[in-house]
DNA sequence: ATACTTACTAACAAAAAGTAACTACGTTAC
DNA sequence: GTAACGTAGTTACTTTTTGTTAGTAAGTAT
C-alpha cells in the first residue's frame, strides 16, 4: 500500500463519492425521501448494487433508512441526513458544470436508449 | 441496459468524477501543472491507472498534456484546461464538506501508514 | 392455492483495479 | 564503451468490483 500526502478526510470523502452510483443516488435523494424501487426505477443501477451503495451510505451517515411495517408490502424509505444534505451544493455544482461543459457523443446517446 | 430518466450530461459528468482517482488527480492539478512522476508520488495510485485516467481526462478535455523534449529525460506535464479549472469550486466544496463531516476510523488511519 | 408486490440476497460471469516486472530512450558514472 | 539511472509509460497476471439473472421471505389480491 502506498502512502499519500493528502488529507485523509478529503481522500475518504472522494473515495465515497468516487464510487459508481453514489453521486447519482444522492442526487435522486435530494428531491426527497424515496423508496428502494423508486430509486431502482430512476437510475440505471441494479438492485444488488443499489442495496450495497445504500448500505455504505447509511453506514457513513449520509443516508437514513426507515422501514414502514404498517402498510403491506413493507415499504422502506431512504432519505438524506444532515451530512447528506450538506452535499447539495456540491452535487448541484457538478450538475451545472456538466450542463456547461459536457458534450455528448454517439456512445452516450446510445446509453440512454432502451436495449 | 437500463434507461434512466436523468439528464445525460449530468450522468456522464458523474460517471467521470465517479471513477476511482479522477477526483484526486484533478485536485492535485489544481495546484498547478505537474509531471507524471509528481502525480504518481503524491497519490496512492499506480502508474498503470494514473496513465489510464490521464488519458481519459485528456480525451474528455479536462486535462492538457504537454511533452518537453528540450530537456532530458523527456518531461511530460499535465495541466487543467478551462473545463478542468471550472471544476475547482466543486472540488473545493468536496474538500470542505469532508473537513466538516467525515470522521476517520481505525481502518482509514491504517490506510495512511506505509505498509 | 396461485400469482403478485417489495426489498432484498446468492451465484456466477465480465469488467475494472491492483501489483510487479519490463520497455524505450537519452544521460551520466565509471 | 558499457552499465546503471531517470522518466514515462506498457504488459502480463491476480484480485476486487460490477453487472446480470434468478431466487427468497412476508404479506396481499383473486
Amino acid at each position: 500500500m502506498k502512502q499519500s500526502s493528502l488529507c485523509p478526510k478529503f481522500e475518504k470523502g472522494m473515495q465515497l463519492l468516487g464510487k459508481r452510483w453514489t453521486g447519482l443516488i444522492l442526487y435522486q435523494l435530494l428531491s426527497g425521501p424515496q423508496r428502494f424501487c423508486a430509486l431502482e426505477g430512476a437510475l440505471p443501477v441494479s438492485g444488488r448494487l443499489l442495496s450495497e451503495r445504500l448500505k455504505d451510505l447509511e453506514k457513513e451517515g449520509l443516508v437514513h433508512r426507515q422501514v414502514f411495517t404498517d402498510s403491506a408490502p413493507v415499504r422502506v424509505e431512504y432519505s438524506l441526513t444532515e451530512m447528506g444534505k450538506a452535499l447539495e451544493p456540491v452535487i448541484k455544482g457538478i450538475e451545472s458544470w456538466a450542463q456547461s461543459w459536457i458534450e455528448l457523443d454517439a456512445a452516450d446517446m446510445a446509453d440512454h436508449s432502451v436495449e
